[in-house]
DNA sequence: ATATATGCAAAGCTTTTGCCCTTTC
DNA sequence: GAAAGGGCAAAAGCTTTGCATATAT
């Protein structure tokens, strides 16, 4: 645990904000004049596997796009990454109205399943103890 | 519609594969294959704001970081990104269930909110008629 | 001491944009 | 023939990485 990454975890829990890397790399600097980005962008990625943070996700980094207009939900791969239709009645109808965001207007929500698919986790199974 | 735009939605339309713009590039390009990448993004995005496409969100190109543990939701402003916290419980618990994937190992989904924050809201008033 | 982390800068990747030419209506 | 769109290449923006140095345990 060094500075630089006690520093980030103060500045990222002082505040509700929910900053990207580049602004709490601004945050940061305040006090650290000298912590890089890069620093910063390391110190992220070791405090989300450590469960120290979240990242917000957003689904892996290229956009993907779809040509199936009919209402339907998706899942990802947490693995590779590959997305797959989500087969069934759109599940969570009933779900937006209870949201209580005060100040906004609520004009919907976005709804991804997580898994692991069927070829990673044949990739993934381990040889058992017989 | 130019042909470039038609092939570009055949394309999309004729795989399940949710393809990247660059998938879908080398894909078009087997059929035009003087096609340029831009061509392909920039007609993606027409096609998206035409309805006849999806982008599968990534919610806006930066991540965000978040270092509060607790299980809570995030409520994103459509117009200028920022996230907030959703109070109150956590809504869908009884979603994921109901998921029918084959093949998947299905781990959990991901939730966001969508909105107008109240500052947005204010900056896009329109004058009434009285 | 030795592994780990930092700072800095460069590279990587996806996406956007400018410019000029071509196609469409 | 005016307006929209395409091709190409450069630029932009976020994130990752290589390397030499410094710090932590």
């Amino acid at each position: 645990m060094t500075v630089q990454r006690r520093v980030i975890l103060e500045e990222l829990r002082a505040v509700t904000t929910h900053p990207t890397a580049d602004e709490l790399f601004h945050r940061v600097r305040d006090r650290l004049p000298n912590i890089s980005l890069g620093t910063v962008y390391r110190n992220l990625d070791v405090l989300v596997r450590n469960r120290q943070a979240r990242r917000i996700e957003n689904g892996g980094g290229q956009c993907r796009f779809d040509g199936d207009m009919d209402r339907h939900y998706h899942i990802r791969c947490v693995v590779c990454g590959r997305v797959d239709d989500v087969a069934g009645p759109a599940p969570g109808g009933a779900m937006a109205p209870h949201v209580d965001a005060p100040g906004y207007e609520v004009t919907g929500f976005r709804l991804e399943y997580e898994g692991i698919c069927a070829s990673c986790r044949k990739a993934t199974e381990r040889p058992r103890a017989h």
